[in-house]
DNA sequence: GCCCAGGGATGCG
DNA sequence: CGCATCCATGGG
């Protein structure tokens, strides 16, 4: 991807390749802001605005070399493209809906977090929670709260998740938090696939697709193909003859298919099934 | 009031 | 193993 930066921004040239809204709202990351003027994206204790003009768009941040790797400036989302095209009519479909959508490369933990908040709930109330989150327990910067770090995640008790509209999933957030601290997050990236999704299956309130989503966006692993109600109906009104409920099977038969582009093939799928644009 | 949302834990056979 | 049930909560 061509791109310029400076001391405290990145212009971006291609924009066949980088939009931000389709970034941000295929549902890989819930903590960013639209404004009228762009967006505001936030990433651990870190924050970019990005506005589009005609023939570019401008990342304005202190941490440009980190947003960069953030927004995955380096891969070439064509190559990309061009090896998911052709298979079948819904990805093409997806691809050209979503076609500047880029895999971010979030937080670990946040991702955890985050995601854990995630089953069985809706993206706006996702949100939410996770603004409460920063705003209550974040460390105050310039402006905005940083998502919490590790410490300050285990100081918080079930009730005071519940107040945040956590819910049920409060029980779980203490335990998994708690368990985190005998960790090291950072290894995980280094590790085989196997061994990440052993390893991340032991947290609790951490299933098979909520594992799926911490590989993908938080260990930037591709070879996953997170399933969920949305990806459930592509899959059998798009993909397969017979009816398929059972969704480990589903991601089995779509990793097969689509190797380590699976999580490319995804985020594309699951962003034009939720637009209602089909 | 009912159904659904980026599901997971638990228990039962 | 596979399967059913329950789990807070807000929006449509």
């Amino acid at each position: 991807m061509q791109y310029e930066k400076t001391k405290n921004k990145i212009i971006v040239k291609d924009k066949t390749c980088f939009n931000i809204a389709h970034i941000l709202e295929c549902g890989q990351i819930f903590n960013y802001e639209k404004l009228e003027s762009g967006y505001i994206v936030f990433s651990k204790d870190k924050m970019a605005m990005v506005k589009e003009f005609d023939h570019y768009y401008e990342i304005e941040t202190k941490d440009v070399n980190y947003f960069i790797n953030f927004f995955d400036l380096d891969n070439n989302y064509n190559e990309i493209k061009r090896a998911l095209l052709g298979r079948y009519d819904f990805l093409d479909r997806a691809i050209n809906f979503g076609y500047g959508i880029r895999i971010l490369k979030q937080d670990a933990l946040e991702m955890i977090v985050s995601f854990i908040i995630s089953a069985n709930n809706n993206i706006p109330r996702i949100k939410n929670s996770i603004r409460n989150l920063c705003n209550k327990y974040g460390e105050k910067k310039d402006g905005y709260f940083a998502f919490p770090t590790l410490k300050a995640l285990q100081q918080i008790s079930e009730s005071e998740f519940k107040s945040l509209g956590i819910g049920y999933r409060s029980c779980q957030m203490v335990k998994a938090i708690q368990y985190l601290s005998n960790v090291d997050i950072e290894e995980l990236k280094k590790m085989p696939t196997k061994e990440q999704e052993e390893e991340l299956l032991r947290i609790c309130g951490v299933g098979p697709k909520v594992k799926d989503c911490i590989m993908l966006f938080g260990l930037s692993n591709k070879e996953v193909f997170p399933v969920d109600t949305w990806i459930e109906k592509v899959y059998n009104n798009y993909f397969s003859k017979e009816r398929q409920t059972n969704r480990v099977r589903i991601r089995e038969n779509l990793v097969k298919e689509f190797g380590s582009l699976s999580g490319y093939a995804q985020q594309y799928l699951f962003y034009f099934e939720r637009s209602g644009d089909k």
